[in-house]
DNA sequence: CTTTTTTTGTGATTTGTTTCACATCAATTC
DNA sequence: GAATTGATGTGAAACAAATCACAAAAAAAG
């Protein structure tokens, strides 16, 4: 328990996302088939790249007759376990995880958070449809649902301590919206969104914009950002 | 207007805000100088990472006395703009957006939402201490406050057009919650927020890490992730 | 049925990032 | 004040990621 929070998401798989929110736009478009420079025109990546992300990901296609949509897709939802509904569980119902609970996206895409749990007993009478429990039943939460991923959006006062928490009931993986390092295991999958981070970086790269004189070394600031 | 909208953050840059979180946290502490090896036992990387990362934006120590914790926050005030106040503009006040006009945390590191906006009349009488504006008043407002940034709730469907408007009035970075890939103009800047491929990330490599027999081939797995 | 065209898939190459290794400097010890 | 110690800062080496370039396959054209 000794050592850091660091490692997300690869670029790779990133780019897999970006892919597939594409190719979900497409489908709706009726679109059938792709070709790696289609999906590569649309995101933004090169075509070489999208074709080595596939294969990464064991992906493959047709020579000369690109991807069926449908083909992929389902590839992608076998790489995301979207087989099986994903439970989980989101603690602290403050205004970011009160809206969390309401996001109807994560339904969507066969994430459900079955429960939401917060110290304040006031909250616990908000209705958003997801139950809120006090934090006394986690652990029987947990194991009724079979629940592994978890939702953090407390104080950053207390986030550490609710992460042990969650992780001693057995608890595998953490989105954390408090801005604050979580030391866990390294066995443990962390995945910080700092918002403030988010603004900040963009107000950074935006004032190096401004400071460019007549968008001259454009292409340099550019290389500097990273997918 | 024809391309992507990818880029986002540097990896050097997303570390320095982990330093200067730490940072913080150990000022509160009373603590007053850092050596490179504190910060990376605190944060998780390497000390020869966190030396390069300062090298890269100019920040130096003290040869033997480390660095001034003091001098080093200073510094990445600068870096961050920190000096002057940054307006923002919001827009899109459903749930999530609602949630952030109360982050209190833009406030805290000087980014203030001066105005948000909706097309529902009736989100308009919504109170939370930031006045909420007709979609019709945003150039008003944003030419009124010098705004440069937005932060982008809006439904996905309204994305785009939302953000040809922010842009044509002069925006020149976004922070967008739509899971949508916006085109916009290379000299614009775009940090996607995707919540739902942050969670389903972590539910990715919370089932590869079960897969993975009795944490034999945990390094390898490591090795796939990145800071 | 042969040739041409088009697109995939992947080694080879280039480019970018991290780690290593050590010269350099400043404080401390003797 | 010389010698030692403990840190920074940075080229060099190792590693990782992205791009290039082309062989292979399949469809289309002749």
């Amino acid at each position: 328990m000794k050592q850091i929070t660091k490692k997300v998401i690869k670029n790779s798989l990133k780019r897999i996302f970006l892919y597939r929110a594409c190719l979900v736009k497409l489908k709706l478009m009726g679109v059938e088939k792709v070709f790696s420079y289609t999906l590569a025109n649309e995101t933004g990546v090169t075509s070489d790249q999208v074709r080595k992300d596939f294969s990464e990901f064991n992906i493959k296609g047709n020579k000369r007759g690109g991807y069926d949509i449908n083909v992929l897709l389902e590839k992608m939802e076998k790489i995301f376990h979207r087989s099986k509904d994903n439970n989980i569980v989101l603690i602290g119902m403050g205004n970011m995880g009160l809206a969390l609970s309401k996001y109807s996206k994560f339904a969507q895409r066969n994430m459900n958070i079955v429960a939401t749990f917060d110290i304040d007993p006031f909250k616990q009478k908000l209705r958003s449809g997801i139950p809120v429990y006090s934090m006394s039943r986690l652990k029987e939460i947990i194991d009724r649902f079979g629940v592994k991923v978890a939702i953090l959006a407390v104080p950053e006062i207390s986030a550490q301590e609710v992460a042990d928490e969650l992780i001693r009931y057995g608890i595998m993986g953490i989105v954390n919206f408090a801005p604050v390092l979580l030391k866990v295991s390294p066995d443990v999958i962390i995945n910080n969104v700092n918002l403030c981070d988010e603004l900040e970086s963009v107000i950074y790269y935006v004032h190096k914009l401004m400071k460019v004189d007549g968008l001259k070394n454009l292409e340099l600031l550019y290389r500097d950002m990273k997918y």
